[in-house]
DNA sequence: AAATAAGTGTGAAAATTTTTCAAAAAAACG
DNA sequence: CGTTTTTTTGAAAAATTTTCACACTTATTT
């Protein structure tokens, strides 16, 4: 899980973005100068500093510029707008962003998010399938469809997330057999069926998302809705 | 390859997209207004909405909300400068994108390319076969005209991938049958008859592209011609 | 040009195949 | 053991494929 280093004097906004983050997930520590942050990026080697730009004494893009002198984390700055606009923006041609206050939690993830992946430094912290309102936590081995959990048997969760990690593909029964119970599983090609039902049922609205291809198999559909 | 939907009011603005789209490999289905944009959603699956912002009625941010709520189909909206700059920028938080007009193919198509990689919608590998307002999907065995699914059977498809791959090229009902049906059939050849018949009925206007070769068999018209 | 023969289009029904469904039996698990 | 999960099974339901009869078109022969 990423951990996040959040540089601001106002106390304040350092515990609502710290409320934000860790509510996203991540682990967070904070700093009110630039010689504490500096000191924290040291310590607790975050993947990724949130910056005020406005700080008394050493404003935050001077220690953005201190920072890149030896280290290459990204940095997304916190901005008011109107506030150094055009310094933020060359600073950010380097692969790092910006937010301008106000911002909202929705948002900042998704900042964060982005750059993490852009730096490669996001181990895919979840893998998740959606479709629709069908969501699929593969490691977990939850799903949810129209927001309430829905309980799977082992087999059941299988080969939903075979199929729905390969939508559009056409799933012989016989490969499906071999995907999810195993080469050494002998008997009838009928037990895919069955399961197949249940899973329908099972996903009520989105039951519907697993087609029948007639005289090959099974498929989840392919397409964006 | 990727399906598109254009949205907007203007039919001269989804011509001259459409016209762009098409010849950069993309099939388009259009919408003139929200209605018919959700509409055509559900029945066409595109992979990417281009949705103008500047619409009678529902305006595209309401038609983008509204599909949001169920569909997670990555969106472009198309906007004229100065237009409700901050509502776009906000919705694009989601990892959708937005194009000020007056735009070029080449501005469009890039970024239609990087939102669908984005998405994880650039597919692998995919085996399209062409022909005016028709495309078969091989693998996922799915075909479109005109925009629009159209549902075939095992030995519809099979005869159709076989004839449109090999346009020009005229087939016997013998070879046909033993392309499709097995060298193990045995049955009247006038089996493919009745499989051709259906096959031009589906295909709609594209149907005629399926000729009858009198006293031979049948062929999929050459383009070239 | 008319008559004839052969080939093709079409709609409906029959035959066949495949899938779905429900319920029971078997196996696995604690 | 009792409970849950998995598998098997057979009949019903659904979909596809094939056949067939007749109308129609095209080519050939007279």
């Amino acid at each position: 899980m990423p951990h996040l280093l959040i540089v601001d004097d106002e106390q304040d906004m350092i515990d609502l973005v710290t409320m934000y983050m860790e509510n996203a997930g991540y682990t967070v520590s904070s700093a009110l100068n630039g010689e504490e942050a500096e000191t924290k990026l040291k310590e607790d080697r975050p993947d990724l500093i949130l910056l005020d730009l406005m700080m008394p004494g050493r404003d935050g893009f001077a220690v953005g510029e201190s920072i890149r002198s030896y280290s290459d984390v990204p940095i997304i700055f916190l901005t008011a707008r109107g506030e150094e606009w055009d310094k933020v923006r060359a600073f950010s041609l380097g692969g790092d962003d910006y937010i301008v206050k106000p911002f909202s939690p929705g948002e900042m993830t998704a900042r964060i998010q982005a750059v993490l992946r852009r730096f490669g430094r996001v181990e895919e912290k979840k893998e998740m399938i959606r479709y629709q309102t069908l969501a699929i936590d593969v490691h977990s081995r939850t799903v949810r469809v129209e927001g309430s959990g829905v309980q799977l048997t082992m087999k059941e969760f299988d080969l939903l997330v075979l199929l729905a990690k390969k939508r559009g593909r056409i799933f012989s029964r016989e490969e499906l057999l071999e995907a999810v119970w195993g080469a050494e599983y002998r008997g009838g090609t009928r037990t895919v069926d069955t399961h197949i039902k249940t899973l329908r049922m099972k996903l009520k609205n989105e039951g519907a998302s697993i087609e029948t291809v007639w005289g090959i198999g099974y498929k989840f559909v392919d397409g964006a809705v």
